[in-house]
DNA sequence: CATGATACGTTGCCACTCTCAACAAATCAG
DNA sequence: CTGATTTGTTGAGAGTGGCAACGTATCATG
């Protein structure tokens, strides 16, 4: 337990506003100055700091409708960057992502098998160096966030167990921090997922989230418990897709028996529809439009082991929200007052009438701003640990 | 989000020394220096309001055999208390719990049926006022925390649904502070029962703390995330007695099939053993001297279903202990190993890694602290909103 | 038993941050 | 144009923790 001095209640309150412009968007200073319950005059000393810091930019008052003198707008400096990194079993994606959560770029790079730890950063090493030059001019990188479809250990950046990528123990941010020289830290992509759901998706303002993702290669899952992000003791929190939700001997990919990622995968919803492959929105358009009854029942299965699931997080969690991405938002597509039913049939009254359950909204920039989002924290936590970049000082820099 | 000022961090300063001697007992305070990484003269100014509040009190240093001048001993005061309320189906028990986490009175009020809310709060009353005496002359009371087995809103304490009271809607903390005067805040016993076990249990100073608690009439539970209790978005959280564990069509007390709650009894485990009725202890004592082959296999059967619903909440939370009360702890004390290798079974190795589980250790007194510590938190949260009892500046108020 | 080393409490001064009040500026209503 | 309203700006003020110097209590050493 840490005690606190007059230089940490400045940090905080920069760390407020800028967290607020940030995930609210641009604000005037009188907002900020409601919201924050602190004095116009401290408003106008930290949003100063801020704008010297190169964070934000204060722009012309917005034309309103009412009496007094109009207040500036405090916007995120659209220069402030962070780069997202996403290896997956057929790709490697690479995205800037602004810290007004605007992706400015993305870059698939493909591989023809899964990427080795060391072939996903030599891709990631590469594609940025690629863009270093634009990146240098135009931007200020805080840092580099990835999100990684497997276990990753909270405090250093450990990929512990990434099963469907065959990486074990792999010192994934190390390795990309010594081959590009930004800070690098790395989550579970689900746990990331839910993030980017929570501050700029389905959740946007909400406490209490969880966030079920189904891909290709499995269940993974995130939760927002009472505001904060849930890693558990050593990063490894929502692993719901190895819950029991069945007594069947069918196992996934931990060779766990009856879990829901045994019983709910998306290549047996493409076989019942007769599909090699096809990415979420396709997947959820062909089930929309089949009227084949083997397609009806192995829907109706699958929902059936996904709502014990949900129940279940429901009674334990009393969440505010249920967001489904990948092809678990098809299974409620579907038929959303089904599964409603379902899981109500199976969840306490009490939890399951302030919960809602509802599709991902950020679809396929869902990753980069949750993994940049990884990045930008330590900025937002601490907005005056990051100096202005060296190169405007360095004339002053005696030879 | 809120700004902070100086009030703020004085304010934060004391409530972290406050719970520092709270929860970890007497320390020197040099030890507060170290702990809270604060100066010398700001822990001494600190522990001096401290002391002016009435809420520590410093005695002679102990005898270290160090160099050095030595430094005195801050306790938390002796006078001041809470008032714990636990009512129950057969009884209202009601205790005098201190500062320092000792509970000095017990008094347990047996009813004849399960008392409606008006009864228990009657009987709550009168033995408050009965002890009123001794409260007013001996101790300083800030509150009363009541732990209620049901569901409770959050935010205003109501008792939203009590099964086995048969409570709904039971405006409990409202009717209680009119009959006393005290403040009164309730919860859940078993999240309750979470955050007891964890800052003076089996759960001391972890932050990934899940507890499960079998009790005569239901399973619940409650977590510790991140060092925070969980409530969820109403309170409602933790109620692991209703996750489905086994495909059977056996209902729990909500009538939903196949759950933990449904499987693991008491009552079976009384039958099967040929008792009428037991406590946690003669429970335990009693399946551990049982060799008959009628008690192992229902002992095995519920220990099988338990197991299912630990690994569920392993693999989803991640945490650093699970805490087992009441008859769960029975279950786990005849066979350790066995409960331990059935969960590793289905659940993911590193998260596994990492998870100890235990029997409670607070026992019958476990309630007790939990509820007072519920009253204890405004306290805790802001030592001066709490000014001195009046009578001591009665003197020096102009007539 | 005297001396020095060590650790810690105490004191007074300083730097920092937020608040507040007074004033100035910018808008709307009439 | 005038008044009301809201908000930025400025300078003074109060409260906080940090710090350095000094005082004090213990142990170790001879």
């Amino acid at each position: 337990m840490q005690g606190s001095s007059h230089d940490d209640v400045r940090r905080r309150n920069l760390s407020v506003i800028l967290r607020l412009v940030h995930r609210d968007g641009a604000a005037s200073r009188s907002r900020l100055t409601r919201l924050t319950g602190l004095n116009r005059s401290t408003i106008a000393a930290l949003v100063g700091e801020l704008t010297d810091l190169g964070l934000v930019e204060e722009r012309e008052p917005d034309a309103t409708n009412r009496v007094g003198r109009p207040s500036p707008i405090v916007a995120v400096s659209g220069r402030v960057v962070a780069l997202a990194v996403n290896p997956e079993i057929d790709a490697v994606t690479i995205g800037i992502v602004g810290l007004d959560g605007s992706v400015h770029r993305r870059i698939r790079y493909p591989t023809e098998r899964s990427p080795s730890v060391t072939e996903a950063v030599n891709i990631a090493a590469a594609v940025i160096e690629g863009m270093r030059g634009e990146l240098e001019s135009a931007f200020r990188v805080v840092g580099i966030g990835v999100a990684v479809p497997g276990l990753v250990r909270a405090h250093d950046g450990l990929v512990r167990h990434a099963p469907h990528l065959g990486w074990v123990d792999a010192p994934l941010t190390e390795m990309l921090e010594r081959a590009t020289g930004y800070p690098v830290r790395a989550a579970n992509d689900a746990g990331l997922g839910a993030m980017a759901e929570r501050y700029f998706g389905a959740g946007r303002g909400m406490a209490d989230v969880i966030y079920l993702n189904g891909g290709a290669s499995g269940i993974g899952g995130g939760m927002i418990v009472g505001g904060n992000a849930v890693g558990g003791v050593a990063g490894y929190a929502g692993e719901f897709g190895h819950t029991r939700v069945s007594a069947s001997d069918r196992t996934d990919s931990a060779g766990i028996a009856g879990t829901l990622e045994a019983e709910v995968t998306r290549r047996e919803l493409l076989d019942a529809l007769g599909l090699v492959s096809a990415d979420a929105d396709e997947l959820e358009q062909a089930l929309l439009a089949s009227d084949s009854p083997a397609v009806r029942a192995e829907v109706d299965r699958q929902q059936g082991h996904l709502a014990v699931a949900l129940a279940g997080a429901v009674n334990i969690l009393n969440p505010q929200l249920v967001v489904l991405g990948g092809f678990l938002a098809a299974l409620h597509a579907v038929d959303p007052e089904r599964l409603l039913a379902r899981v109500s049939s199976m969840a306490l009254g009490a939890s399951f009438g302030s919960v809602r359950i509802s599709a991902a909204e950020l679809g396929s920039n869902l990753l980069m701003i949750g993994a940049a989002e990884l990045a930008f924290e330590r900025l937002l936590d601490n907005p005056n640990g990051f100096p202005a970049p060296e190169r405007e000082y360095r004339e002053w820099v005696s030879p």
